[in-house]
RNA sequence: AGGACUAUAGCUCAGUUGGUUAGAGCGCUACCUUGACAUGGUAGAGGUCUCCAGUUCGAGUCUGGAUAGUCCUACCA
């Protein structure tokens, strides 16, 4: 082995090894688990929350596998319809070419061939960072298998009335040309204006005031051309002479309804509201209320039309006078709205303007302003879908972790909103639906199939719909889609329910909740029970910089996980994040901060310290923040296991390890390391139970480092060292390093794949072990009978006195290499029979030249004094020790017994903690104090002692 | 507007059902290249657990309130 950790020289020789021989695939043996990943956009590239989601499915998924589950890890990604669409037209658009300039067909090859590149960029990704999927069984949602639960999942919605197709408001992007659903839209608080405008009164009204117009207030006064209505309190006595009459509609001539209605607030502006139903979701609803007509005035742009369209609320064209002034035909809505103002100062309607700050809807992936507008779209009818999952969360079949999210789900579920699943792009999964020159419409699995079913002859021309569906219906059918659905399969019966989904909280209404929905629907046992698509849904935070800023591109804080793993300069880096920026002016600041971040960029880590470190900030919060300094100790870590693994491999290479058997003598050392192996082996089995990685990590990294390392491997030294020592004991000691070394190498495996697979190779001999491989070797279980509480007590007492004769050293600045000479004095034959037992380990560890045991009266020199409970350790203080340095530290020391025993004490004196407090808690507090005092007294003689001296 | 979450060492974070002296990594100080490891070892410094009140024998932990921050949902034209 070599002297220090080379990750890149054991990475990936490993892996290609591990896949050539189908260790990802399920064993068919055992009770089956199973992980879906959560499909990566196939255009885009991993980033840390995908490195650290996946390090912890990884780990789940290794740790199941070595414990004896037919285990499979589902990879696979998703199609990304919007955003995908829009890479590719960003690349068309160099070229200074538009997808309208390809066509729909060979647009969609175009989107295909990048996919190609893409996807395997991040299969690559995959791959370094040590996934253990079953490449075999990689899908992605636009495969045929999925295409077509996609058709059938749409049919059999449309047959049971849960897809409905409407003339409806939905969020318009006029930008991509297409309608979003609810959570696509981003409100973000803006400044605008709050236009007052003067609507006159028609036919001589006059409000109680006197005035012949009345004022509404607005933030988009474009809209005034779609008016049907003026709005006011029905409680507002301002008004109430003035419902039923009407208004004229500046600049348009409309005369508009003044109807009475509690959705306005009387303190709000003038209480008088314009009410315009085709371009607000709020108006929508008033105008249904009052009869009024949808009147849209915008075309698909966002552009004024030359004249309204008229519809009922059935979406029906209806007769209404639909003419719109002159000069505004094809204007822009912000064109418009200047001119609608414009136009209202010249007339002498303009009231007032007042800023304003406003919600402003945008598109998340566009970033323009979002119309809501009225189309023809498909829904599905949600509320039937949620109430099972509801119940299903409720009654505990699925379980969030941590709990708390239960609550987001359970908000947002219960009020849900009909989904809008029409998208008008092009890469997407076309709907199923056929339409006649008729105007009527079809749903079905094909056009022939369409046709049989509708007796339609060939004679009849029917076009497919040219809309696509939202690409979450697609991942909404994951869980079982994937699994060959809707063909009955074995896959199918054998891995679902899957076991647990790994996601982020950021997703769960566009994904989690929609997958429960679909499946539930779908998926039933054969009693017709619904599955659930998974049993728990454990909830990871989200990966943020080390300032706490949300990692992305036009921040300029992303890390590429390959970046930590490789290493890169700085300069690398720097034109990595300012590659290909949409605002070129961010160039600067982004290099300024990635060179105060990373001076000198970063050092490679190897992927297994990479895990280890996500590992380990998986706790129970929000959000955690990447802290690159933390993956450089653990790196460190790698290398301190990399060193153990070197030292146990020098001293059991060629030597007899009992591997074959032979009489071997247990040390106290071998006792206590196994039995504190049994503790973490039952720890480590529970944090995996409730998703505790960071406890995991944490608990694996104490024992590897504290225990073992710091103290077991010292401890083996005399033993491995001592000529004398019996051949039983060499061997007992041997066979312990080895095995210890082999029994973590599996305990850390599902984290850290690669060393622990590099390692455990070279010495499974050793510790006569057969395999190929470490993933599937057995995990390690607790065994409780080799939990040695004697043991434990007795190396507590070893590490006490060396730690005592240590701490002498460094507060008396004595050399680290100077023998020195102890006495034990008021020591019990509990101490006597341990300091027998292991005179060589405390000779060897304290560098001790001699231990002299005194019995009760004989004549201790002045010394430098240490207690391990009753014991005192002393260190003389002939030539080597500074008289007043002993007195301030034994001062000190006084002192901190003393702090504590008062705290003690008083507890003990108080009544009613004496009356109420369990026995157990009473029972150790008075040991306290009886241990403290003790230690008083002898600290205070000890003192004593000196100052006569002195 | 409603709801959720967070506040612990200089920094990033643990702290399970209330019960020893509140822990880890990094950073900091001193000493040490000793035959696994300087990506190391030994010893050490550093915390009124945001604030106030309450429950309790006992609160970092439970309850209420305040302050600061983050987020989600909804939205007044």
């Amino acid at each position: 082995m070599e002297k220090t950790y080379q990750p890149q020289a054991i990475e990936g020789k490993h892996y290609q090894r591990w896949e050539e021989n189908n260790y990802f695939q399920p064993s068919g043996q055992g009770d089956s688990y199973c992980i879906m990943i959560p499909p990566p956009n196939v255009t885009g590239s991993l980033h840390m929350g995908h490195a650290f989601q996946q390090t912890l499915m990884d780990a789940l998924t290794r740790y199941h596998r070595m414990a004896g589950r037919n285990t499979l890890w589902q990879p696979g990604s998703d199609h990304a319809g919007i955003a995908t669409q829009m890479v590719v037209e960003r690349q068309l658009a160099r070229d200074g070419i538009s997808r309208h300039d390809l066509g729909r067909e060979t647009f969609i090859d175009r989107v295909w061939q990048w996919k190609e590149e893409s996807g395997n960029s991040i299969t690559g990704q995959m791959r370094r960072l040590g996934d253990s999927v079953d490449w075999s069984r990689e899908r992605f949602t636009m495969d045929e298998g999925l295409s077509n639960a996609v058709r059938e999942v749409f049919v059999r919605l449309y047959e049971d009335d849960l897809i409905y197709r409407g003339k409806r408001l939905v969020n318009w992007d006029p930008k991509f040309h297409t309608a979003i659903s609810d959570l696509e839209v981003e409100s973000k608080e803006e400044q605008g204006s709050l236009w007052h405008f003067r609507y006159p009164l028609a036919d001589g009204a006059k409000t109680a005031e006197g005035k012949d117009y009345i004022v509404v207030a607005t933030t988009r006064p474009e809209t005034m051309l779609g008016d049907t209505l003026v709005a006011v309190n029905p409680e507002d006595e301002r008004y109430t002479n003035l419902v039923g009459k009407e208004v004229e509609l500046p600049l348009v001539g409309r005369r508009l309804k003044i109807v009475a209605d509690d959705y306005v607030d009387l303190e709000f502006g003038t209480g008088c509201v314009k009410i315009t139903p085709a371009h607000d979701f709020n108006d929508y609803e008033v105008g249904k209320r009052h009869g009024s007509v949808l009147l849209n005035i915008f075309d698909q742009d966002a552009a004024v039309l030359a004249e309204a369209e008229a519809y009922d609320y059935q979406g029906k064209p209806v007769d209404y006078d639909t003419a719109l002034p002159a000069g505004f035909a094809g204007l822009d809505r912000f064109e418009a709205r200047k001119k609608i103002v414009a136009d209202f100062d010249a007339a002498g309607l303009l009231d007032s303007i007042k800023d304003h700050t406003l919600m402003v809807p945008r598109g998340d992936r566009s970033d323009a302003v979002i119309e809501p507008w009225l189309t023809d779209q498909w829904y599905v009818s949600a509320k039937p879908l949620a109430e099972p999952t509801i119940k299903a969360v409720e009654n505990g079949d699925i379980q969030f972790v941590p709990k708390q999210w239960e609550n987001t789900f359970f908000a947002w579920m219960r009020d849900i909103q009909d989904w809008c699943i029409s998208r008008q792009l092009w890469w997407g999964h076309q709907i199923p639906a056929w339409y006649d020159n008729e105007g009527s419409f079809y749903v079905g699995r094909s056009e022939a199939d369409v046709r049989e079913k509708h007796n339609l002859g060939s004679d009849v021309a029917l076009t497919q719909d040219e809309d696509v569906l939202d690409t979450w219906f697609s991942s909404a059918l994951w869980t079982f889609s994937t699994l060959g659905w809707p063909d009955d399969t074995e896959m199918l019966k054998t891995f679902h329910p899957t076991d647990v989904l790994v996601t982020g909280f950021d997703i769960i209404f566009f994904w989690v909740a929609r997958m429960m929905m679909m499946t539930m629907h779908f998926i039933k046992d054969d009693d017709g029970k619904p599955q659930v698509p998974f049993k728990q849904v454990y909830i990871t935070p989200l990966i943020r910089d080390e300032n706490g800023q949300k990692m992305s591109k036009s921040k300029g804080n992303v890390i590429d996980p390959i970046d930590l793993i490789d290493g890169i300069s700085a300069d690398d880096l720097v034109a990595k994040r300012t590659y290909g920026l949409m605002q070129p002016k961010l160039e600067q600041k982004i290099e300024k901060a990635t060179r105060k971040a990373f001076p000198d960029g970063m050092e490679p880590s190897g992927t297994d310290a990479l895990r280890f470190t996500l590992t380990a900030m998986a706790s129970q919060g929000r959000d955690v923040n990447f802290d690159v300094k933390r993956l450089e100790g653990y790196r460190n870590f790698c290398n301190k296991i990399w060193n153990a693994a070197r030292y146990v491999q020098m001293n059991t290479e060629g030597e007899d390890c009992g591997q074959n058997g032979g009489d071997v003598e247990l040390t106290l050392a071998d006792r206590w390391i196994i039995s504190g192996l049994q503790r973490l082996e039952a720890d480590l089995e529970r944090y995996y139970s409730n998703y505790r990685f960071d406890l995991m990590s944490q608990a694996l990294y104490e024992f590897i480092w504290n225990e073992y390392c710091d103290w077991y491997l010292e401890l083996s030294k005399p033993v491995l060292w001592d000529d004398n020592a019996s051949a039983e004991r060499k061997r007992g000691t041997r066979r312990t390093l080895v095995r210890v070394l082999e029994t973590l190498l599996r305990l850390a495996h599902p984290v850290m794949p690669f060393i622990t697979e590099e390692i455990w190779l070279s010495i499974k001999d050793l510790a006569g072990k057969t395999g190929d491989t470490i993933m599937l070797q057995p995990y390690p279980r607790a065994d409780e009978t080799k939990i040695d509480a004697t043991a434990e007590a007795d190396a507590e007492w070893l590490k006490g006195v060396i730690v005592g004769i240590r701490n002498i050293r460094g507060e008396m600045n004595i050399a680290p290499g100077k023998e020195l000479p102890v006495l034990f004095q008021n020591g019990s034959s509990e101490d006597q029979r341990r300091l027998q037992e292991n005179e060589t380990f405390l000779k060897t560890l304290a560098k001790l030249e001699s231990i002299t045991w005194l019995n009760e009266g004989d004549d201790a020199p002045p010394a430098s004094t240490q207690l391990v409970g009753q014991l005192k350790v002393l260190v003389p203080l002939a030539g080597l020790i500074d008289v007043a340095a002993e007195q301030a530290r034994l001062s000190k020391a006084i002192d901190k017994a003393k702090q504590d025993l008062a705290r003690v004490e008083g507890k003990l004196s108080n009544e009613s903690f004496v009356s109420k407090a369990p026995e157990a808690v009473i029972a150790k507090e008075r040991e306290k104090a009886e241990a403290l005092a003790a230690s008083v007294r002898e600290l205070e003689g000890q003192l004593t002692q000196l100052d006569e001296l002195g």
